[in-house]
DNA sequence: GTCCATTTTGCTCATATGAGCAGAGGGTAT
DNA sequence: ATACCCTCTGCTCATATGAGCAAAATGGAC
């Protein structure tokens, strides 16, 4: 006789359910006071669930869309997941948004036996204003200044270095380098060869993503790419960067101007523990979702819209 | 360090309240997985409710208030306790609802070996008209007719000894007699006496609800009863009528016509193991209130409005 | 670096609980 | 009334869990 039960029984389940869940009863407490058998009680606590009478939820007391967090992180293998509502669609507050959450997440992860790298962009500069304390990590600049404003990206590496209380390692160059024999001079630099000597040491590293497809990078805006360059870079499928790192949607990276590039490379990024994407928005998607297959990153920092898009589909 | 918590513990709690609460998986199945001591989990799923994250509610997927009639069973001490809620305040669908629902209580908790008693009234109409099924037991009417039209509480009786299948025991009587002799000549006529010789086998009553102040009451209207006597009971502080048992604010039943009554007893009631009543509506609250202090019901099936009040002060 | 106070952690052991099963109970057909 | 099938109930025993406590860890003051 498996029917809807009525509303005697209905009331029975929900007093016996409101005596354990909310009141935290034993099943043998119950049994006790109803006397009915623990089994019984067992049952009706069951029945109580399968039902919907008793209904369990996961919130988000406080902004971080919790149950989004976790199926972001479950479906993409990630350790470190945190999705914001973000209720506006301007990019200016969703980078904020996103750069106060990246730079909350560090807070809580990074002691001072880490060390922090950053790439650049306009996420990490919100990270860099919303920061109020870090321990005593070491703090590197992970790759050249990707856009046009080279104080920007300099503006980040001396607020976070000077939070932490230490020097930091910088590089006083653009991304992208016209030829690789310059690219080579850049790297010889003693500054920034000591710099590149600090990349196997980083542990923790957070980094903005570029989207070449639709256009939304500032790699791409980098003079130092000819437009026969980017064209040839997007026929070869690149439609994400990370740091310089070039990105099709398969997940697999695009070497093709690597020996121009001031920034960690591939293999680099792969020896960092915790690499954390801080990204979102529609025209971010793609690339996102590229980096996720690429197997670059073990941390994504965005907004909620973005991850129902990763999420479904 | 008693801070709230940052993003990626946020995250971290909710995954693992999503393992345990979601997915019921133990804590030492969850320790396993995460590499943290079962203790270690135990407390962050405490931390879990007492945060918010997870929030555990009990539900009314059938239209039961079923937080409601807990609170009401708890507050009121009441076997059986059932609250719907009720779209409209038309006081016909207020019955209508409340007449079905008491008669699926009714068809839950009766079995061959109960005597069913019943008073009238429109609600008590409704439940008639809404039984689609009875088990075999007796069927008692606890009272004569309430009201002017004599045809509506046969009519209950009829249809619900019809459903049980049995011959029912009825009064062909008013309920209020113009003076004790004739009332003594009413009761000594042999089919009625036959159903007062019932009354102390009845195991569940249904009854519904009068009240005196405000004026909502069959009773009151019945031409027996003169404006005089109208004018002292209530100077004698009658405000709520159960068949024709008078009860004061303070829960004392009122005797002074008793001898006048063709109804089961305030003893009678109280010799019954199960007595519900079925009653809502702004008006009717304070006979209910009434009613729940005499002592004389263990259920009550009413409207969540009417619930809120009662439960409010 | 040391000391102290507070918070957090992991423990023991008694109690709570669940999975699978055998028996009891209920309903329907004959 | 009996037989049969399905549902429900209470059981055993291995596992899960919690309360209170001692030890470890953490952070701040000196």
């Amino acid at each position: 006789m498996a029917q809807a039960p009525g509303p005697g029984r209905q009331v029975q389940i929900a007093h016996i359910a409101t005596q354990h869940y909310l009141k935290n009863k034993t099943r043998i407490e119950i049994a006790n006071e109803t006397g009915l058998s623990r089994f019984k009680v067992a049952r009706l606590l069951d029945e109580a669930v399968s039902t919907g009478i008793v209904r369990i939820d996961i919130q988000s007391p406080s902004g971080v869309r919790l149950d989004l967090s976790v199926q972001l992180a479950e479906r993409f293998k990630l350790d470190h997941s945190v999705v914001v509502d973000v209720p506006s669609d301007d990019e200016q507050v969703l980078q904020a948004r996103l750069g106060s959450t990246v730079g909350d997440l560090l807070s809580e992860i990074l002691t001072d036996d880490d060390v922090l790298g950053l790439t650049s962009g306009r996420t990490l500069s919100a990270m860099a204003r919303s920061l109020t304390t870090l321990p005593k990590c070491g703090v590197v600049q992970l790759a050249g200044v990707a856009g046009p404003i080279q104080e920007t990206g300099l503006e980040i590496m001396r607020r976070v270095s000077s939070l932490a209380g230490v020097r930091p390692w910088t590089i006083y160059s653009p991304l992208v380098i016209s030829d690789a024999q310059a690219a080579l001079g850049v790297r010889r630099q003693p500054d920034t060869a000591q710099t590149f000597d600090q990349f196997p040491r980083v542990t923790v590293a957070v980094g903005a993503v570029g989207s070449w497809q639709p256009e939304n990078s500032q790699m791409m805006k980098n003079r130092a790419l000819s437009e026969e360059d980017r064209t040839k870079l997007l026929e070869r499928g690149v439609v994400a960067e990370f740091g310089a790192t070039l990105i099709a949607d398969s997940g697999e990276v695009i070497h093709d101007i690597d020996d121009r590039c001031i920034a960690i490379s591939e293999e680099g990024w792969r020896a960092i523990p915790a690499v954390i994407a801080a990204a979102g928005g529609p025209s971010k998607t793609r690339a996102i979702r590229a980096l996720l297959a690429s197997g670059l990153i073990q941390g994504l920092v965005t907004d909620s819209a973005t991850a129902e898009r990763l999420l479904g589909g």
